[in-house]
DNA sequence: TTTCTATATAACCATATACTCATGTAATAT
DNA sequence: ATATTACATGAGTATATGGTTATATAGAAA
């Protein structure tokens, strides 16, 4: 395995970790449908001002999201539409793993469905 | 958000985390073209026999592989192919942040290419 | 049976991660 | 200038994770 392949599975991998966590995948899908303010997006995770602020931090440092700074306020949107590509297509596949009858099955996908 | 939400943010999450460490792509890679045993992964990857084995019980776990034992061997494949779907995205993502010449990015990305 | 090969797993350690609380900072309002 | 609002960040802590070494187990071979 070559050097260039190590340093690609290393970034690859920091890729993945930006969405390993519920919280972060909380706060990217409030964002589905346009920018919001750090004030918005701990209503709408339920996290604490500290730790949202912190998990946008990371987003950002991953590339995920981008910061507009107006007056006060940071406003945060997606800044790669793929994110959501990448979550519809593990949903999809989450869904097939449960085995579980159609019309619940049904109200998991359409519950987990982010664009 | 509701109770399923946040169940289906933490599924979501675990999933991702299968796939947000190096050595683990780097067994998830060696799998593209079919199935192996463990000493080949082993081979492959570069890892100790103790930490391949464990991480292919984690990759199994999070049933992105399964397994096949036949003897004393035992042969893991994938078990959902668009892992390789979701690999692919993020290669893309990041070859597109990477603000390299064109020549560059192209061996870039075909060393990335992971089917 | 004993041995060897292939794989899994337990115990342990070091580092990373996520969280909380407290504090810092910057723009606005009074 | 002071206070307030909005956000970021440092310190500290608990848990998770990844790695190593040593040991367990299971099938095949001698």
């Amino acid at each position: 395995m070559s050097q260039l392949d190590d340093q690609a599975f290393i970034h690859i991998a920091k890729y993945f970790q930006a969405l390993a966590e519920p919280m972060r995948l909380k706060i990217v899908h409030g964002l589905r449908d346009g920018e919001k303010n750090v004030t918005e997006l701990i209503k709408i995770s339920g996290g604490t001002q500290a730790n949202v602020s912190k998990h946008l931090a990371l987003l950002r440092d991953a590339k995920l999201i981008k910061r507009d700074s107006r007056g006060t306020k940071a406003y945060y949107s997606i800044a790669d539409q793929r994110i959501y590509d990448l979550c519809n297509l593990v949903c999809g596949q989450i869904a097939n793993q449960m085995s579980i009858d159609a019309a619940a099955n049904e109200a998991f996908i359409s519950a987990l469905k982010i664009n």
